[in-house]
DNA sequence: GCCCCTCGAGTTCT
DNA sequence: CTCGAGGGGC
């Protein structure tokens, strides 16, 4: 519990230090989507220990504080922010919270955009603006009146437009009223201004979202009139008077009064309506002519929010999905360079953290200095990275435009960064590889690569363990796994005696691994999983394989010139032989068992002599479970499509392996037909 | 000598 | 998953 009361309290500390830098000093150090990330952690610990939450905690307020400049007006009724939904899954959430908090009721959802600005609320007094506030900190904000007024789509006095046969005429425009809404900068001007911010060698807005707020911060309010911004109304408090019956009636009376209001709007009587608005609206983003987020989703009854409330930072009837991004820009902070078990020395781009698709992504690799060269990224770029068909952002392309004054290139570096080594990068090959002997890198590389699942299989020798073992110097080598000691290992940080025991047996069981597993373990470089299971049924036993000249070897299928050479060079190396005899000491299994006989009626089945491609995820087994059941059967899995492909079997999220097949007029089985086919051996 | 097929290698986040 | 590159068929 103490714990748990320090890590509140540090959060609470990285909090107000970034608020301040953000909101007073108007330097941020950290993304808003990292700052949401700190203040989303705090809300959970927050949540879960009641008891630890004080007054004066981050939480417990909306958000900054007002910067000097402007006068502080301070809210009638606080300007609260929404709750987000990052999921439908979230939203479904929401929602089951809503019907359990009012039982029995016949809830109906209001729908509309959520624009991607910021919020403003307007005053209104006999039907004429009198001032316009921002949200500030959700209980004052500054006054931006002059700014405000000077956009166009900003009613200075209401109009009173007479009201449908059909709606309630609402309150009369007379008395005092607030109106709420977001000022959004529209893409065409936000192309504009950073166009010519460019030319007068200013540093380009971000996005439009910060492109509208630093304009409406501006204390000159001719610059304000030059950017073309654009008001959109959501929300209407009238002194004196109960709100109108629905989020909708709210709306059509603020359409009435001259307001524009968002332009695709739905009523949702349950969360499959609200689903098929929320996939509706992301298809037709693209052609919105300003950037929205997300949907707003409100119980759609005033009467019913009214009951819902609100706590002390959100209503409890209002949330606010958010698209997960299939693109998303952020901007390269660094650039730095891995060693890889071969060596090879990979510059990968560490980016302002970004939600894409679901998950925070801060890196991503840019493969060579080819590729950088090819991209132009430089550090302190704009970049658009997305996830294709796949798991792993990449580095789409550089926003030029965006790139402020001149940035320096990348270059490579000379030396090994982790060991100091020489860097060796051969005429015409896209990879400079370190060529220390004694990398720690690569030594770690070595390590991972040795224990992984295809070799030596050693589950709990991680990437943490690695790091330690070869860090404190217990570790110099794969053969040096055999002869740890258990109690040194013990000792080693967030290891127990349980996980220890764990690894040790994990390490015994892998010496009687059949040798393909301990060659391709070995990492010799161009063998690989199959090459090294060609080379231990051909030869039988590791001594044959060292002791085979190269004729020899490059009688073995798949092993040519460049392959047996590398073979040749690696059992050349006294310190690889070496390490050879310490394997062979500690008792490791260095021969290959006969092939097993062919499976039993392997030859009639279905599977026998084709040749598959498996694509995508099956609900009903792993990919490499799939794959083991079709070569019992006969079968051959290969890794792409192409002409020789019997059988493309998909699973969902079926990737470009798909596309392939069907440009080649290879036949697909979906997982059921699959099934099947395996059922009917 | 060209082209197709595979293999090898590197990789992100939860 | 994708890219680069080795092997081997034609």
């Amino acid at each position: 519990m103490g714990d748990i009361r320090k890590d509140i309290e540090g959060l609470r500390r990285e909090i107000r230090h970034h608020e301040h830098r953000y909101y007073v000093l108007d330097t941020p150090e950290i993304s808003d989507f990292e700052f949401d990330q700190l203040m989303r952690r705090l809300q959970e610990l927050e949540a879960a220990h009641p008891e630890l939450v004080t007054p004066d905690s981050p939480t417990q307020r909306v958000g900054g504080e007002p910067a000097e400049g402007f006068d502080v007006h301070v809210h009638a009724a606080p300007m609260l922010s929404l709750d987000n939904a990052y999921s439908l899954d979230e939203l479904r959430e929401f929602d089951a919270r809503v019907r359990k908090l009012i039982p029995g009721e016949a809830v109906a959802y209001a729908a509309e955009l959520k624009f991607d600005g910021l919020s403003m609320s307007l005053l209104y007094e006999n039907g004429r603006m009198v001032k316009a506030v921002t949200r500030g900190d959700g209980l004052r904000g500054e006054v931006v009146t002059a700014n405000i007024r000077t956009i166009r789509t900003v009613p200075l006095m209401l109009e009173a437009r007479g009201a449908g046969e059909r709606e309630p005429a609402g309150p009369s425009a007379a008395g005092r009223l607030e109106v709420r809404g977001e000022v959004v900068m529209p893409l065409a001007s936000f192309e504009r201004v950073n166009r010519s911010r460019r030319e007068a060698d200013e540093a380009p807005f971000a996005n439009p979202r910060n492109a509208a707020a630093g304009t409406v911060r501006t204390l000159d309010a001719r610059v304000v009139a030059g950017r073309r911004l654009d008001f959109y109304a959501y929300g209407l408090l009238v002194e004196g008077a109960a709100p109108l019956p629905t989020h909708l009636d709210t709306l059509r009376w603020l359409n009435r009064h001259g307001f524009k209001t968002s332009p695709l709007v739905r009523e949702c009587a349950d969360l499959a309506a609200l689903e098929a608005f929320i996939e509706d609206v992301r298809g037709r983003m693209p052609d919105l002519p300003f950037e929205i987020d997300g949907v707003v989703v409100k119980v759609n009854a005033a009467a019913l929010q009214a009951r819902l409330g609100a706590t002390a930072k959100i209503p409890r009837w209002a949330v606010a999905y958010k698209y997960p991004a299939r693109q998303a820009t952020t901007r390269v902070l660094h650039i730095a360079v891995q060693v890889g078990r071969t060596g090879a020395l990979t510059p990968v781009a560490e980016f302002d953290p970004v939600l894409l698709d679901g998950s925070t992504v801060s890196r991503a690799t840019l493969h060579n200095p080819e590729e950088v060269r090819r991209l132009d990224v430089r550090v302190g770029d704009w970049v658009l990275i997305e996830k294709g068909g796949d798991v792993i952002p990449k580095v789409v392309q550089v926003i030029t435009s965006r790139r402020a004054g001149e940035l320096p290139e990348f270059v490579m570096p000379e030396r090994c960064p982790v060991c100091g080594g020489t860097v060796h990068r051969p005429e015409g090959e896209a990879v400079a590889r370190c060529e220390s002997a004694d990398c720690p890198a690569k030594l770690k590389g070595s390590l991972l690569h040795f224990a992984s699942r295809r070799a030596m299989d050693i589950q709990g020798l991680g990437e943490a363990l690695v790091d330690q073992l070869v860090d404190k110097g217990l570790v110099a080598g794969v053969a040096d796994l055999y002869t740890m000691d258990f109690d040194t290992v013990v000792a080693l940080e967030r290891m127990g005696r349980k996980s220890a025991e764990n690894l040790f047996a994990q390490i015994d069981a892998s010496r009687a691994h059949p040798l393909h597993r301990l060659l391709f373990g070995l990492g010799i470089r161009f063998v690989g999983e199959r090459t090294a299971q060609l080379l231990a049924r051909r030869f039988g036993a590791l001594d044959a394989v060292m002791a085979a000249p190269e004729e020899e070897l490059r009688a073995t299928e798949e092993v040519g010139p460049v392959v047996a050479e590398s073979i040749r060079a690696f059992f050349a190396e006294p310190r690889n032989r070496a390490l050879v005899e310490r394997l062979r000491a500690a008792g490791l299994n260095l021969a290959e068992p006969e092939a097993p006989p062919a499976p039993a009626g392997g030859e009639d089945s279905f599977f026998a002599g084709k040749t598959f491609v498996l694509t995508g995820t099956l609900a009903a087994m792993s990919r490499d479970e799939a794959a083991d059941t079709i070569r019992a059967r006969g079968g051959t899995v290969t890794g792409s499509v192409s002409k020789k492909t019997h059988y493309l079997v998909v699973g969902a999220d079926a990737g470009s392996k798909l596309a392939r097949a069907q440009a080649l007029g290879v036949a697909v089985l979906d997982e059921a037909a699959f099934l099947e086919k395996l059922k009917a051996v």
